[in-house]
DNA sequence: GCCGTTTTCGGCCCGACTGTTTTCAGTCG
């Protein structure tokens, strides 16, 4: 799925790796790689806009990059990239990724000790080699070495799934202490993206130093990396990073927005704050004009002083939220309470675990009008996939069942394989008699982009198919999503009228907020559903809601907020 | 390198913490 804008993207930030070390202007650097996020989202074709002299209109293309996207457009390069990295091997990039080595750090490591890798800085910082550069002591080389350690032991990011709980016991840590007013998960937690690198948490409190030193001596804490009078970090026992700030409750609303995030978030808000006269931080808004800061309690007052309205959360990318908060125009987004069924569950009757009654009465609990049962069908043999007969047997099941449950009701389904050549593996004749089809590709992921978009939009094509499960193919941590044309995808689905799905599953979370935005940007309904396999995992449903808001989804953008003669009536 | 109903030049987001220093640069979020 790589667009030649994202191409452009990657190139460009890599150019501001390199012209950051070799010590350009900061803003130089900046400017790089704002243009290339704004690239890497840009809805219009590059080409195009290349060839009718428009590459311009793209806010942070200026006259040199402009160049520079020409040149790569042309000849797949950029020819400031290509003497950089002549200058510079690749490798001495890599060496800012241990903790507390910049940019100018990794230059001088190898301009003046010849380090490309971080093997080779290791090396050097056991020899004793790095302490005798100017500026750089013996702690310095220490800290490098534990950086490298620490590099080596943890991975990099968690899924929200597994953060989330650990969050959720520190917060309430936080809350017991008794000088604390408040206390609230920030960052990337808060916005609900689908992996997070640390947990920022927050205090309000009269005594901030107290607080923080409290902090450090939390049982789950394993080791101090700093802490000082308002903030801390701090690594927890089971590898997860945790930084803590606290402030009086007079700053709590700014203090909450500034380690909210995103970072490009932020940079935008405080240039739209100086643009008003404004100067943003984490402790209020001070004019600059002199005079009194304005200390903001709630966060709503920080938006509410800038002229906009409250963002959620989820929203706060840099991705046109700030422009839509001030012309009153942020969507009214969909909520877990919003959900009236789940359409992708598997039963014991595929490889799930438990009976369909089971699945029901746990969606009866959760307050669900609906189900749609969707066992894995016969090609899927790892997973018992389902042959006509078994269809036919389960759906007596399934009557039986909904005799009994009514009002609730149970939807007969399933998750048909795409074969290899675009075709379903069960046919149409069995599918007409489902409620629900879903339609999913297990087999030939890594297969050629133009081979796996076929595949797809055959699917699409096929009158019986309802949704196309988890599209992208992406497993967290395990898995690159599939190579193929999204929108070739989204195009087939628009016209064919069959949803995409949110899976929900915490490590699949595909579509996630980027692909659910583009989707309802080009008219595609979603449905958000859980994949459980067990009846538990029904609870993974607010994880596909939470992409679903980051992609600037609506209630009546998904399907399944639908009572179910509403979502029947368009299959 | 980009940008402009105050500007085509002089701005550009803000502050904490650390280490190695006598005032600051680098890193991070």
């Amino acid at each position: 799925m790589t667009t030649i804008a994202n191409s452009v993207a990657a190139a460009l930030r890599e150019l501001a790796d390199y012209a950051e070390m070799a010590g350009e202007d900061f803003y130089k650097v900046r400017a790089y790689r704002r243009a290339a996020d704004t690239l890497a989202t840009w809805p219009e074709d590059l080409r195009a806009l290349a060839e009718a002299g428009r590459l311009r209109t793209i806010p942070g293309v200026g006259e040199a990059i402009e160049k520079k996207i020409m040149q790569f457009l042309g000849t797949g390069h950029i020819e400031a990239l290509d003497r950089l990295r002549e200058e510079i091997p690749p490798g001495v990039l890599t060496l800012r990724r241990i903790p507390d080595v910049g940019p100018r750090t990794a230059f001088r490591l190898y301009a003046e000790l010849g380090i490309t890798s971080i093997a080779e800085a290791e090396r050097a910082a056991r020899a004793g080699q790095i302490r005798v550069l100017k500026g750089l002591g013996e702690r310095s080389e220490a800290r490098i070495l534990k950086g490298i350690e620490l590099l080596n032991r943890l991975s990099d990011r968690v899924l929200l799934a597994v953060a989330l709980p650990v969050a959720g016991r520190l917060r309430q840590a936080l809350r017991a202490l008794p000088t604390v007013q408040a206390a609230e998960t920030a960052g990337s937690l808060r916005r609900l993206a689908p992996t997070v690198g640390d947990i920022d948490l927050l205090a309000a409190t009269e005594n901030p130093a107290l607080v923080v030193d409290a902090f450090t001596q939390f049982p789950e804490v394993a080791e101090v990396v700093s802490a000082g009078e308002s903030k801390a970090t701090v690594i927890l026992q089971d590898g997860l990073q945790a930084d803590l700030m606290a402030l009086p409750p007079a700053h709590y609303g700014s203090l909450l927005q500034h380690f909210t995030g995103s970072q490009a978030h932020n940079v935008t808000l405080r240039g739209w704050a100086r643009d008003r006269g404004f100067s943003l931080s984490e402790y209020g808004l001070a004019p600059l004009a002199g005079g009194e800061p304005i200390p903001c309690a709630t966060e709503n007052e920080v938006y509410e002083r800038l002229g906009l309205a409250w963002i959620p959360p989820e929203l706060r990318e840099d991705q046109g939220e700030i422009a839509a908060a001030a012309s009153g125009t942020l969507p009214h987004l969909v909520t877990d309470k919003a959900i009236r069924g789940d359409l992708h569950v598997h039963s014991n009757w595929s490889d799930g675990v438990n009976t369909i009654e089971e699945l029901a009465q746990a969606a009866i609990v959760r307050g669900y009008d609906y189900i749609a049962i969707t066992d894995h069908t016969k090609s899927l043999g790892v997973a018992h996939g389902l042959d006509e007969a078994r269809f036919a047997d389960r759906q007596r099941d399934i009557d039986a069942l909904n005799a009994r449950l009514a009002p609730f009701r149970i939807l007969s389904g399933a998750e048909v394989e795409v074969r290899a050549d675009g075709s379903l593996d069960l046919p149409d004749e069995v599918l007409s008699r489902l409620d629900v089809v879903v339609a999913a590709i297990h087999t030939g992921l890594r297969g050629e982009a133009d081979r796996v978009t076929a595949r797809i939009v055959q699917a699409i094509q096929n009158p019986h198919v309802d949704i196309i499960a988890h599209p992208t193919g992406r497993i967290i941590g395990e898995r690159a999503a599939m190579e193929f044309d999204f929108d070739a995808v989204l195009e087939a689905a628009a016209a064919h009228g069959v949803a995409l799905e949110v899976n929900a599953t915490p490590n699949r979370l595909d579509l996630d907020g980027e692909h659910v935005r583009r989707a309802i940007q080009r008219g595609v309904r979603l449905v958000i559903s859980t994949d459980a396999h067990r009846a538990d995992s029904l609870d993974y449903m607010p994880f596909g809601v939470a992409m679903a808001r980051r992609g600037w989804a609506e209630a009546a953008d998904v399907l399944n907020t639908r009572p179910v003669d509403r979502l029947l009536v368009d299959w």
